[in-house]
DNA sequence: CATTTAATAT
DNA sequence: TATATTAAAT
């Protein structure tokens, strides 16, 4: 019972990564997440948007024993972890995000933590529209970390994360008969939204940089190594 | 060297 | 748990 989507864009090879947004239940359909989930007095002292229809996706601000983060533009969701201990220290830049310059770990001002990447929900969106708009087959690492151009995502790290999403969608719509109810992709915080929500107001972070144009490569001179 | 996959480690 | 890391095969 594959129907084909409607207004067919002239793209053929990524509808399955479409069908996949497409076939997922709605938040009305079975979602108890919806929004009463926290009394609104600690809404409030979380600055939980709390939204009655549409996308209920709280801005979560606690990652950090500090929530002031703001960005304009693409923000790593990054996670102070702690309980370092010693081993070496590897240089690495830090993620210039408009003085979000959290130090993890102060001391000479010298910050180079392996942070353990947190996959939030816009992430996770830039990377399947990434995968999308690269086709099946074109959608490797490297090019998929190009696409996004997200400062500070590695390679491995989208290697990772697309190991568990091709495992993802091998299940759901792999064998004619996906044994048992469809397993939820379940990243780090939601699993699913919807692409978007043509009403209510102003938007939330959803990017678009993709579509008809190959936006200029700020990669600078990067030489393809071999 | 890059990618995929499985197994493993944190 | 979710993500990273490794090893082997391509």
């Amino acid at each position: 019972m594959e129907d084909d989507d409607d207004a067919g864009a002239g793209f053929g090879a990524c509808g399955r990564v479409l069908e996949w947004e497409h076939g997922l239940p709605t938040e009305e359909e079975l979602t108890p997440l919806s929004h009463p989930l926290v009394p609104p007095t600690l809404a409030a002292a979380f600055r939980i948007d709390v939204r009655g229809t549409g996308t209920a996706f709280p801005s979560l601000a606690f990652d950090c024993p500090v929530f002031a983060h703001n960005s304009p533009t693409s923000h790593l969701s990054f996670r102070c972890e702690d309980e370092d201990d010693e081993e070496e220290g590897e240089e690495e830049s830090e993620d210039a995000t408009s003085g979000s310059g959290s130090s993890c770990r102060g001391g000479t001002g010298r910050a180079g933590k392996k942070a353990r990447m947190v996959w939030t929900p816009e992430l996770h969106h830039r990377f399947v529209e990434a995968v999308a708009h690269l086709g099946d087959k074109g959608a490797v690492p490297k090019a998929i970390v190009r696409l996004m151009n997200v400062e500070g995502l590695t390679r491995e790290n989208v290697a990772s994360h697309l190991q568990k999403y091709r495992i993802y969608l091998k299940r759901t719509r792999g064998p004619g008969k996906p044994q048992q109810p469809p397993p939820t992709f379940q990243p780090a915080y939601g699993s699913h939204f919807r692409p978007q929500q043509p009403s209510d107001t102003s938007s939330r972070s959803d990017y678009s940089a993709f579509s008809t144009s190959p936006a200029a490569t700020a990669r600078s001179s990067n030489a393809t190594k071999q």
